[in-house]
DNA sequence: TCTGGGGTCCTAGGACCC
DNA sequence: TCTGGGGTCCTAGGACCC
């Protein structure tokens, strides 16, 4: 904690109704409610309007629309809209200071300590007070409330205690005044779950917080938890502003007007929601090495599967094939209300490009980078079947061995995965390091050729994969 | 017509390695 | 041949935030 309130807290008071009700003069002065519109939609921002009829943000909007008086304005987010506002405060906040940490599209710290400004409640004050008509002169009329304070902490709750439009500086020394009165629910990390927690023990302001022991809150709540709710109840908080942090996952997801069961339709789901996200990817330079599916069920009950690979991909082809194997696992027949793909483990750089050369000796499986998909020709052996051994690197699993003579149909079997296309080749297809064995025979006869080839990594071959699905290639 | 979409962080258990 | 302990990686789930 500091010795100063040099710590401002910006928040957009409804950024998205005020932008709505700055481009469109009727919808100034009336309830407006902004978000999914749909069936299943929830409400992004209410105005200050709708607000009064108990309309809030993650509210159902059929609830919404229940509670909302006649003439109420349901809109669809326009996101682009937002972020142009959103960027324009932004830039003028960079002004102040070089130190603005971005919370999201409406929200951002700014550290002052970093400035020449006067540092004193009266100067900060006066210096909030100039920032906050700047937004509004440049956003054309959408205001914003500002706190300021000696930590983020204490900022953020000063930045909504008069919302909207308010304007509250803490004093340095008068933290814990301010904090102690307040609900626990005002903490950031006190959501409801935390809440009923502390409500059962008969904690509800922030002060009461403050006389729960250590042991009792780590009990509770665990190690992280516990002392973080210790600490915030007394103000401490040196938690820096950071101005770029790196993104740790991309991911996508969708909520279905109505259930889906049909595995043709899901898989299809999965395979946009996959490009999608390698879109992303790919736009942000960014590749991951976790490939992650959600499946919500009809019930809301949420499960997610995930899977790790060697190396890292931005191949929406690839992550699609290995979110339809993770959706496999998962039991769809009752309805899906909701799917997701993510990826996590992000690399910042594309590492496919370091090894899309040719095979490396086999000494290099080990340890070192990997070879391209292996390709194999099954028209070889015209008319006859294909045994195909796979034979992972590391000798203790040796005698996990995949076997199968139609490689027409996937083998799943120490994670590797065998197809052939149309024309006559054969693929394997996994994240595994090791040999592969192809024998060659002829029907019901003695064994034919054998050719052994090192697995590599199918994300690493340059041509397009062959299309295992029979359906087509996702399309964008 | 209850419950969006994009994230972050934490925990717990198991595998694996030394 | 009764078995320890720490570190790391991975997966699944949950709480939370805007």
């Amino acid at each position: 904690m500091r010795g100063d309130p040099s710590i401002l807290h910006v928040d957009l008071d409804a950024m998205f109704a005020a932008v709505e009700q700055r481009d469109k003069v009727s919808l100034r002065g009336k309830p407006v409610v902004v978000g999914g519109l749909a069936g299943r939609g929830v409400v992004a921002t209410a105005s200050y309007e709708a607000r009064a009829f108990g309309v809030h943000s993650a509210m159902p909007m059929s609830q919404a629309r229940r509670r909302s008086p006649p003439g109420t304005a349901y809109l669809t987010p326009r996101f682009p809209a937002y972020k142009r506002t959103s960027e324009v405060v932004m830039r003028l906040l960079g002004e102040v200071s070089p130190l603005v940490e971005q919370v999201s599209i409406d929200e951002a710290y700014v550290d002052l300590a970093v400035t020449g400004h006067d540092l004193s409640t009266a100067g900060v004050t006066e210096l909030a007070r100039q920032i906050k008509a700047e937004i509004a002169a440049a956003t054309g009329g959408v205001t914003g409330s500002i706190g300021a304070a000696s930590s983020k902490l204490l900022a953020k709750i000063g930045s909504d205690l008069h919302k909207p439009d308010g304007l509250t500086v803490v004093p340095a020394g008068q933290e814990l005044a301010v904090l102690h009165p307040l609900p626990v629910s005002r903490l950031g990390g006190v959501g409801p779950a935390t809440e009923q927690r502390l409500r059962r023990s008969g904690v509800r302001t922030v002060g009461d917080l403050a006389r729960v022991p250590l042991d009792d809150l780590v009990d509770w709540f665990g190690t992280a938890h516990g002392q973080g709710l210790f600490r915030l109840a007394r103000a401490r908080d040196d938690r820096p502003v950071v101005s770029e942090r790196e993104a740790k996952s991309v991911s996508a997801e969708e909520t279905f007007d109505v259930d889906l069961t049909d595995p043709v339709r899901l898989n299809r789901e999965l395979d946009l929601l996959a490009a999608r996200v390698a879109g992303r990817l790919r736009a942000g330079g960014l590749t991951g090495r976790t490939v992650n599916i959600k499946v919500r069920h009809h019930d809301f009950t949420t499960v997610t599967r995930a899977v790790t690979r060697d190396q890292p991909t931005d191949d929406g082809r690839l992550v699609a094939q290995l979110a339809r194997r993770l959706l496999a696992e998962v039991d769809t027949s009752s309805g899906i209300r909701l799917l997701g793909v993510g990826v996590s483990t992000l690399a910042d750089f594309a590492q496919d490009d370091l090894f899309s050369g040719s095979f490396p000796e086999l000494g290099g499986l080990f340890g070192g980078p990997v070879a391209p998909l292996t390709e194999f020709p099954v028209a070889e052996a015209p008319g006859a079947g294909v045994a195909v051994e796979v034979l992972p690197a590391a000798p203790p699993m040796a005698e996990e061995v995949a076997e199968r003579r139609d490689v027409a149909a996937p083998v799943w079997r120490t994670g590797q995965d065998v197809r052939h296309d149309e024309h006559g080749v054969g693929w394997v297809w996994g994240s595994g390091l090791g040999l592969v064995t192809v024998r060659f025979e002829g029907p019901l006869t003695a064994p034919g050729p054998v050719r052994t080839f090192p697995v590599g990594d199918p994300l690493l071959h340059p041509a397009d994969p062959p299309d295992w699905t029979g359906r087509g290639t996702p399309g964008r």
